[in-house]
DNA sequence: ACCTGAACACCGTTCAAGT
DNA sequence: ACCTGAACACCGTTCAAGT
């Protein structure tokens, strides 16, 4: 049966959520699909590729409709559709930020943040710096909690309640917030 | 010849630093230190454990003594040292943080900062999370810097100046000292 | 106690050849 | 255009056997 990318990328999605990232081999997704693993390269370049691909097919799944509001309130509303992306498929929060690390996918996100606060007028290093700051933050954080969440439906052993780990990341990302605030250009002190 | 657990690790690092992470085999090390790769299994029960010892050794000889201060100044000494023992080595920015998320080793720079900011007097939700926000920071962002720094002595093309980064890392820091700042206990606000 | 050598069960990638 | 099948050059880990 001949097979196109959304076909490839779709089904490499399903392996991810099923067995993980670990187990997410060209051989392995070759003959899930009913094909040889060296087939896949007729569709991409390398590993690398379907795995950029992959993560873009995880993010743009978890796209939600913006709200809008205030620079801090766009921020918070960015960093939580990458979170809640991220943890929607088993290693959502390793592949993103690998294919980030990469370079080969997954800048949606950071390219948003950025527009964010160039748009609220943030300049210079504050715009990159910001951005990465936040996005560091959501990887970093979101990337513990998966793992502490998959370690607790393995072993089932349990830790804290969902509640907590949710205001956790409300915690972190409100610090990150306040530390922008407080150089916020003149007349956009949202917060602080 | 026979060797001990240092030996390995100690040549483990040269490994890592002449040639990286990716070629810091079982085999290979093997190979370099005159032994078989399953000769390592009787000092080490795996791989991950044998990596969590080196990225330990990294961070013991990146270690400086402390010249103290505010809460915000040692949290600043503790973020650079984490910053620079890991652009000492070759990949050290991608083992170190690796072997965190592991959960088997490089666990005292978290506990340092957890320990500066509970002495501060920050109280339970603080002390976790404000900590686990400056560690991704420095993870995030010195290994972003480590592979541009990186691609550019490889590829011979040049970035921003060694002055840039640091003043980014710099910036970046402080903004979420000053996030911190804004939630510190009362009479204990240096910053903000 | 420390190590060898062989084996097991895998990898990503390339490439000539087929349809 | 899309795929097979074999090969190349590797992996981490286990284990009986040696000294």
């Amino acid at each position: 049966m001949r097979h196109h990318r959304e076909d490839i990328v779709e089904r490499a999605v399903q392996v991810l959520d099923d067995y993980g990232l670990a187990s997410l081999t060209m051989r392995r997704l070759g003959s899930e699909l009913g094909l040889q693993a060296s087939a896949i390269y007729h569709h991409f370049p390398s590993k690398q590729a379907l795995l950029a691909a992959v993560a873009d097919e995880v993010l743009a799944r978890g796209r939600r409709p913006r709200a809008g509001g205030a620079w801090d309130d766009q921020l918070v509303e960015a960093c939580y559709e990458l979170r809640d992306a991220m943890l929607a498929y088993r290693d959502g929060a390793d592949l993103v930020p690998t294919v980030y690390a990469f370079g080969l996918g997954a800048q949606a996100p950071a390219d948003e943040l950025e527009e964010i606060l160039a748009t609220a007028g943030f300049t210079d290093p504050l715009v990159g710096v910001g951005a990465r700051t936040l996005l560091h933050f959501v990887f970093g954080h979101t990337f513990e909690e998966q793992t502490a969440l998959q370690a607790e439906s393995a072993g089932a052993i349990d830790g804290p309640p969902a509640g907590d780990r949710a205001s956790d990341f409300d915690v972190g990302l409100g610090l990150v917030l306040d530390g922008l605030g407080a150089h916020a250009p003149a007349g956009r002190r949202v917060r602080g």
